[in-house]
DNA sequence: AACGCGATATATCTTTTTGATATATTATAT
DNA sequence: ATATAATATATCAAAAAGATATATCGCGTT
């Protein structure tokens, strides 16, 4: 079976819900996922391929026709639901972090205090925009929450919100000491 | 020059403070950088070879003879500096975050709200564990502030303690909201 | 009607990085 | 004396990112 792809699970999972496409896939990855988990069309289209020969999913019908070109889609099969709900059990998880603004804060002595603030401010500006984004969906999600799959959603955005505000938090702080030290 | 490889400024940057061997500076980044980036052998020692090659870094006799088995120590190079600089001095930095444990989250509604509290558990004691360390390097830190490079290490932890102290209310936050549901 | 352009869609290639493994030396504990 | 843990360098396969190629479709402009 599939060793020890992520992006497998990531389809996997996607594809419990609805139908899809690799076209699809990609969208909803950088929708609704876009800010823990990322993934390229170079792994998509490989694994979808893979666990198709693998049997983990299937070709299916394109049921809701969008009147655009025609695309390839795809169902989890009962053997995929298996794989996905294995791996979901494993309450072990790895976080992979790389904060390149931090690796250019870490070296920031090696130029002057304001390069560094530079940096800290373009991340902070990154961030206001995308906690706007997500305070909007969390205000959606929240209206609805009696709908069981609704609250997982909710839980990654209120997750979020709440390590953004901290960045916030943070770039302020950072900036000031910056500032004092010259 | 050097292409795009993140691997070759965490080396320059860490060079620029002292000399150091390959297995150094992976002990250096799994130390000091280990809580917002990753760097392992495999691409560690082609970097050096390649960066050695075209003149960032040169071979350098080992200073602090350490009574170990003999060691290949790289120097930076004024290039090399250059190359830092360069790069230190451009704002935009992309972060990459792979929250596996929020992919198990947003996936939840597949097994039951158990599977997804003893997930969100598993992470809540990783960094718990990670806190106290991070909080003593902080406490460390905080007594010599005079010293101009010690802040941008101090900064980087306070970012650290800031995103911890966050994950862990919202990890209280989550599992309420799923013991609720049920 | 012809044209260009942006969005949709699949696929593949190169480069970067991880994770595993191989190999050898030195220090330390039993 | 011997095992084993830490030190040290190096390489390989697998995974993923990022770039690029190719083609279709819908829409607005001229």
């Amino acid at each position: 079976m599939a060793k020890d792809r992520k992006i497998d699970m990531v389809i996997l999972g996607l594809l419990s819900h609805e139908n899809l496409s690799g076209y699809d896939i990609k969208k909803r990855i950088d929708n609704a996922l876009s800010f823990f988990w990322k993934g390229s069309f170079g792994s998509i289209y490989p694994s979808l391929s893979a666990m198709e020969k693998d049997g983990l999913i299937r070709k299916a019908e394109n049921t809701e026709n969008s009147g655009s070109r025609e695309k390839i889609c795809y169902a989890i099969t009962s053997d995929g639901k298996k794989a996905l709900i294995s791996w979901l059990e494993d309450a072990k998880a790895v976080n992979d972090l790389k904060y390149e603004t931090l690796l250019k804060l870490f070296f920031g002595g090696v130029t002057d205090a304001q390069t560094s603030i530079n940096t800290i401010t373009a991340f902070e500006n990154e961030i206001i925009a995308a906690l706007e984004v997500l305070k909007m969906y969390q205000a959606n999600l929240s209206n609805n929450l009696d709908n069981k799959d609704h609250i997982y959603y909710y839980l990654t955005v209120l997750f979020g919100v709440e390590t953004y505000e901290g960045y916030l938090r943070w770039c302020k702080e950072a900036k000031k000491m910056l500032v004092k030290q010259g």
